[in-house]
DNA sequence: CCCGTCCATACCCGCAGAGTATAAATCTAG
DNA sequence: CTAGATTTATACTCTGCGGGTATGGACGGG
């Protein structure tokens, strides 16, 4: 009865990702024995079975699934706490934010700029992120900031909106769609989309613009599945451009990146029911540390001005 | 260098409320020794020191501070994966939804009815909370949804909108403000205001009409310590009206509390630029329980009709 | 049909965490 | 100023639990 060993949630979750004991217990660097047990266990205490095992496969139960989920959740809380407390503990403070490498590249050197101005600051030391890495890096305290753009998975972390940006079609030159003026989402449907990897349904809705802006504010229990017409897969801006050069889909991209890559090959169209391409800045929920908010506070000032 | 064992943080925390590693271990149920270890072991885990002890006087440092903060919402976090996985692990699925007495009282039943319409609709179960109690059940999962009240502690939940009226000014009938047919948040200022116990300090600013509506969207970031003259301390609506009626003080309170308290010795005069009263569903991060969805989307489609 | 693979069971061990006794330190009372 | 009370820190012991090893048993592949 008494509460949830976290020994436990880290071995379930690693089994729920091998699912095998031996090869989890491989990965824990333990032996299998002691896994099973903790796992049956765990059980014991829940009150319900997480796996099916028929001696040969082990796959999640329904009961699992959801544990899976709400134990990741917890783990990233904890090493956030853990990370932090022990950040905090140096005897000089130290803020460390991470933005991806692209669009919002340029905007992270003028906030911390902004910020070093201010009486008080603390050396703040800039980490890149890989793609869409940046909200777990702030959840597990490897990071106190982060520059996000939407979509982005707001679970544990508090943001504000900095820029905000409408977004626009990228088409072949030769696109049937290009001697239109203007275009709305609808007109898209049926064209192939650049995939990014390992996307959610979530994001894959926003980059197809198929969000109808309720992705942007509770966007897990969003759902938008009609059919989507899969492109080539792209795993960073430049490959997207190239793919849209080639003739081989068409995207849906924040008007500053339009306007950095001018081609011949290329015509931009704006989308006017588009929801907009948002650059936020995000931080832990759990932290309060001071020397954060004034970061905040100056990045906010700095780009939002006050009206 | 491995992560944060629970038990210490349960162990901090209990020292960290006590401010005694006496006490603390009375409370925990166990000797007093091993719970002075635990936190030294803890401490140089960490590197850097929790707590001032001068062998008579217990005191938290400043990293303890922040450490306090952060070890409550994790434990909570961990409490609520536990809470609601065991729930889940019982063969019959049942959601809990909780609501303050008082203003949404009414509201609660009308969600559950649509929900309980649904096909599939599983059986909900209602408890009361105490005041500002809604948002820590629902973290530790001693609930699943629970209708809350601007202003609350939004860490680890998400949460939708409902309802949102404007607030208004309860005045004693011969006050000086009563004759201004609108009044604006720093006509206030000056006045006693109700206060209520345990308060934080952006609730404080919520309910004294000096949030400037930051307190909304960053609660816990905003500070805005002008003075503020206290007046007797309130537990609930009812006594608060009565303190008005008194002469005693002057409050912001809800459209909707004014209309259901007409009484010829108070006045309510509308404050235009007072951030509104918002009625908002709320529900853990960590949960991603399809039933949950489907309660928060018949909420949802019940008060804010689709437009 | 046999062998390999994978999970479960049985048994043992070591150590971390908890208890007891006690010292050291500081405040209070008179 | 001193004696007692209170509270934290130290020293030592012990026990329970988490982990390891050996092995059994079930299923699948060849």
């Amino acid at each position: 009865m008494d509460g949830i060993e976290v020994r436990e949630l880290r071995y379930f979750v690693a089994v729920a990702e091998e699912l095998s004991f031996s090869r989890a217990a491989e990965r824990l660097g333990m032996a299998q024995p002691p896994l099973s047990r903790a796992i049956r266990q765990l059980e014991r205490r829940l009150g319900g079975t997480l796996f099916h095992r028929d001696t040969r496969r082990v796959g999640l139960t329904e009961l699992g699934e959801t544990l899976l989920d709400e134990a990741r959740y917890a783990l990233d809380v904890l090493a956030g706490v853990g990370r932090r407390a022990s950040r905090a503990a140096q005897d000089t403070p130290t803020l460390v934010a991470t933005a991806k490498p692209g669009v919002a590249t340029g905007m992270l050197p003028r906030i911390l700029a902004a910020y070093a101005c201010l009486p008080g600051a603390v050396p703040v030391e800039t980490v890149v992120s890989g793609y869409r890495e940046q909200a777990d890096m702030v959840r597990d305290g490897r990071a106190d900031v982060a520059l996000v753009s939407s979509f982005f998975d707001r679970r544990g972390l508090d943001s504000e909106p900095l820029t905000t940006e409408p977004r626009a079609a990228a088409l072949p030159a030769g696109h049937p769609l290009a001697r239109r003026e203007e275009l709305r989402c609808a007109d898209l449907h049926g064209e192939p989309m650049p995939q990014w990897p390992e996307a959610t349904p979530a994001e894959r809705a926003y980059w197809s613009g198929r969000d109808h802006h309720v992705a942007e504010t509770r966007g897990r229990l969003a759902e938008d599945e009609s059919a989507e017409v899969r492109g080539p897969t792209v795993s960073d801006p430049g490959q997207l451009i190239e793919v849209v050069a080639l003739g081989q889909a068409v995207a849906l991209i924040p008007r500053s990146l339009a306007d950095a890559n001018p081609r011949p090959d290329i015509v931009y169209r704006p989308v006017t029911d588009a929801s907009p391409y948002t650059i936020s800045l995000a931080w832990s929920e759990g932290s309060r540390s001071p020397h954060l908010a004034r970061l905040v506070r100056a990045a906010t000032d700095l780009l939002v001005p006050t009206g």
